[in-house]
DNA sequence: TCAACAGATTAGAATAGTTCTAATCCCGTG
DNA sequence: CACGGGATTAGAACTATTCTAATCTGTTGA
C-alpha cells in the first residue's frame, strides 16, 4: 500500500509509474536539484544503468513539465534545457560551456514591467543573466 | 563619395555593401523597429522583391548582430529571433503566437543580481515576460 | 488471478531549423 | 578593366526533436 516516493510522485501527477519513469524520477529528484538538456539526461541514465530510449526521454521531459514537476529553461536557440527546481529562481547561464547556475528567487527581483497588451495574462517573468569565462 | 545610408551602415560595420546586404539594410531599417526569424525574413525579403537566399538570410543575420547593429534574442528553444533595437530593452513574448514586443529598458529593471563566479564576467542580462491570450 | 485494454515504450523514419560545401559570382583595388 | 578574395547560392548535411506504427506493460474488473 506504501508506495515508495518515486512512485507516490508519479500518482501525485497523474502520470502511470512505469519503469522507466520511475527510474528517471529516482535519477532526477534524489540528490538535490540537476538541469538538464535531454541528451545528457538520457546519457547519464545509461550511466546509472536505466534503460530508457531517447524518445521516452523526450516525452518523459515534457510531460514532467506539463505536470509541474519539472521547468524548461531558454536560454540557448539550439537545444532545450529542463531544470528540476520548480520554485522561483531564476539563472546564470554560462555562455561559454553551456551551464546553467540557479540564481534563488529572494535574491533577484525585476521591477517596472508594463501592464501587458489588452487580453493578455502574465504567464511567467524569465531573468537569464549571460555570463562568461574570461 | 556620399554613399546611401544602407551602404554606409555596412561600411561602418566593416561589410562589404553587397547587393543583398544593401537591400536587407534598407528592408531593416527604414521603417521603425522589428522582429524577424529567418524565416520571416527571407519571406519578407522575397515578397519586397528583394532576391536573396535562405542561406545568405542566415549569413548576413548572423554578420550583422556581430557587427552590433542586430541583436539575438532567445525566447523559443525552436527557433531564433532577431531584433533592430539593439538598444537597452527588453522583451514580451506572446506564447500563443510566437510575437515578440518591446519594453523600454527605462521601465524595467533587474536588482539583486548576485556576484557571478570568479572567473565569469556578466554579458547581458535578458528578461522574457511570458504572455498568452486570453 | 488473469484477461483485456488503454496507455507507455521503442527503433527508426521523418521533420524543422540551421549550417556546411563547393561552385559561381561580384566588389574593390591596382 | 583584370584579378583576387570575399560573398552568394543551391542543395546536401546535420542536429535536435517529433512522429509512426509495432510491441509491451500497468491497471482494472470479473
Amino acid at each position: 500500500m506504501m508506495d515508495e516516493p518515486a512512485v507516490e510522485r508519479l500518482r501525485a501527477a497523474g502520470l502511470r509509474p512505469t519503469r522507466q519513469r520511475v527510474q528517471l524520477v529516482e535519477l532526477l529528484f534524489s540528490d538535490g536539484h540537476r538541469h538538464m538538456t535531454a541528451e545528457s539526461l538520457h546519457a547519464d541514465a545509461g550511466a546509472a544503468g536505466v534503460q530508457v530510449s531517447l524518445a521516452t526521454v523526450y516525452n518523459t521531459l515534457h510531460q514532467f513539465t506539463e505536470a509541474g514537476i519539472l521547468r524548461e529553461v531558454v536560454v540557448d536557440a539550439s537545444r532545450s534545457y529542463f531544470d528540476t527546481n520548480t520554485g522561483d529562481h531564476q539563472h546564470f547561464f554560462v555562455e561559454n560551456d553551456g551551464t546553467l547556475i540557479d540564481i534563488p528567487g529572494d535574491e533577484i527581483a525585476v521591477s517596472g514591467i508594463p501592464t501587458p497588451p489588452k487580453g493578455h495574462a502574465v504567464d511567467r517573468v524569465d531573468v537569464v543573466v549571460r555570463i562568461r569565462k574570461n
